[in-house]
DNA sequence: GATGTTGCTGAAACAGTTTCAGGCGTGTTT
DNA sequence: AAACACGCCTGAAACTGTTTCAGCAACATC
């Protein structure tokens, strides 16, 4: 564990220089600022009070804190979880708000006095990882997925095969037009729901129509709009993959409101982090992600990156899977009018449960 | 700001003992420390590195994290925005895990380096509370409540009121069987919901029943089973109140699943911390609380409890609302036997929406 | 040329923690 | 009874990092 001291010894400088570097102090010269965390880094500094060594990991998040989303929720949930088992504490941080202008991303850190951060990111903000490993600070990113050639750490939770599983399903079913719904900032998760979505139309050979990928934003009310779209659409779509958990519940909800029968009138298949499939009627068919395993798997090899165990760069598959419950069933050949007449006239007539679960 | 000098030229002994005393250092004579500890609650110490005062405050929880409850990651996500808007960090701390053995809590939150924390008890740990707030320590509790005898800065969110309102309304709509469902481990929040809706029955004068009450653990299933014991009892009730968000969510997908018809077969008030009453059909008439203000409001006043501003000891009442959705009509004059044997029958009747709002 | 300004740096004084050694009382051994 | 051993408690000093203050060097100004 490196001390100021020890960096100050190699780099040259005072104690008092190394400090400043670290915490960004304007007055230092910037060739020696640089020169500073770069040592820091490749030694592994980590700040201490008297000799007690620090042992705070940070939850940082980029853009808008989402604690509202259960997706996040669970995340830091596992992380917390996962670091509390190590005797390591979480702090907090929020990049936009507290960072200060020409700060770097480690010295930020080190200010804060963490040790290491799980970083929940946005497409948006995805450059933002790409600096954090480039300087070398300790992180995992969780979120967003980085090609081989970078160093950044990611947890790669890659929904593709199922979600391409999901939508031969639907085929399966008889369905043909089948609509796609998305957020409409659209992060690497949600095209991996995509590219699923499409690879599966064009292995069966059904056309891709634009017009049925709505694009909302991931609330309640977003998967309502959707329903509403479907619903005075001329050539309705008989079944949806829905690439978030709360526009799949925003639209069985709202589909409940106008009458339409799920899956009778339009199967629905939604995305699942945590347990809202099982909080709707019908239990929502979905491809599901265990956000809760994803932050504890990523706070753990934080932990076991410092001790020196495992490998140096961090690139696993998160498994997602596919689970079939009762909000799709086959295609109906009943005419589409009953839907707006007559109210809720059907008997209850659900899709067995069962479960189709594959590690992708 | 005392620093552990000040401390040790009041207390008579060296700035050794002192650190040792705050890190509760076994070596330290009971008597020593118990007088170390008592001046620095009273000169309001607070830990700093360098110069540097350190800007932490800990989000504390007692028993399990339970960030699955939307009731939980509301509060800290209103913890968390009032502080960054004052410059202070979260850090999450478990007290059943990381706390020593025989270590004081003043202690322990400052061997963490907080300098105030934001409490969300349980009633078996009501306790804790107590003591830290005996100890001297700056703290505020949100989802418990303390009599004015106390030194516990607590806020204060009675939905008594509320509740009772919420019941005389199912009473004003002809329900007489009406059944309450809570936590079986019994919280103050909870207790409240109890005392409202038995403080409305005995207002009208329909007898308490103790064979419709329901206690079962808050989540989904919770809610299920409270709509399976209801669908079998034989003088079957017409309205439930449900004391937890969770349980009232999974009561209705039940209902649905069973065929039974919200509001025709059986109203529902249920309560929310959030917008869950918004994710299900029909849109769940509730007693309702921002826990989001609630985490936001703590954190404030701890921070202003910081610069000397403001009240000594927090009693603030936090309001609560009742808001009329579509889970509850009037008490159905149709046969009850509908109801297991033709299905969904009915046309979608819902009461209009509309909106009480009354700030307790 | 004298003076002031700016950029950068380091000694020293500050913050808290831990190691080491020692005093003191008590119990045990010789 | 004297000598030794041990546990309890304490403080000086050595360690951690940060901030204040002073100083140097280079450059600009009058």
């Amino acid at each position: 564990m490196a001390s100021v001291r020890q960096i100050a010894g190699e780099a040259g400088v005072s104690i008092t220089t190394v400090s400043r570097a670290l915490n960004n102090d304007p007055s230092v010269h910037p060739k020696t600022r640089d020169q500073i965390l770069a040592i820091a880094n490749r030694r592994g500094y980590a700040p201490s009070i008297g000799r007690r060594v620090t042992t705070q990991i940070g939850f940082v998040y980029t853009q808008e804190m989402t604690l509202a989303h259960p997706y996040d929720s669970a995340v830091l949930e596992g992380v917390v979880r996962g670091l509390e088992e190590q005797h390591f504490d979480v702090v907090i941080l929020n990049l936009q708000r507290d960072k200060r202008a020409g700060e770097s991303y480690t010295q930020f850190f080190m200010r804060k006095g963490v040790r290491g951060v799980v970083i929940r990111t946005m497409a948006a903000t995805r450059d933002v990882c790409q600096v954090i490993a480039d300087e070398g600070f300790p992180h995992v990113v969780v979120s967003e997925r980085f090609d081989a050639s970078t160093k950044v750490n990611c947890l790669d939770c890659n929904s593709l095969a199922n979600s391409q599983s999901a939508v031969e399903y639907l085929i399966a079913l008889g369905h043909r037009r089948i609509a796609f719904a998305m957020h409409n900032v659209p992060d690497r998760d949600h095209l991996d729901r995509f590219e699923g979505y499409q690879k599966a139309l064009n292995l069966k050979g059904i056309p891709f129509d634009p017009g049925i990928v709505y694009r909302q934003p991931f609330t309640l009310s977003g998967g309502a709009t959707c329903i509403e779209m479907i619903a005075s659409q001329a050539d309705r779509p008989t079944a949806v993959y829905f690439a978030d958990p709360l526009l799949g519940v925003g639209a069985i909800k709202k589909a409940h409101a106008i009458g339409m029968r799920i899956p009778d009138d339009l199967s629905i298949v939604g995305f699942d982090d945590t347990d809202m499939r099982f909080a709707v009627h019908p239990t929502m068919t979905a491809v599901c992600q265990d956000a809760r395993a994803l932050g504890y798997e990523a706070a753990l090899w934080l932990t076991r990156s410092f001790s020196g165990v495992g490998d140096k760069i961090l690139r696993k598959a998160v498994p997602t899977y596919f689970e079939i419950n009762e909000s799709t069933g086959s295609v109906s050949r009943a005419p589409k009018e009953g839907v707006r007449s007559a109210g809720v006239m059907s008997t209850s007539r659900h899709s067995r449960q069962s479960r189709a679960s594959s590690a992708s």
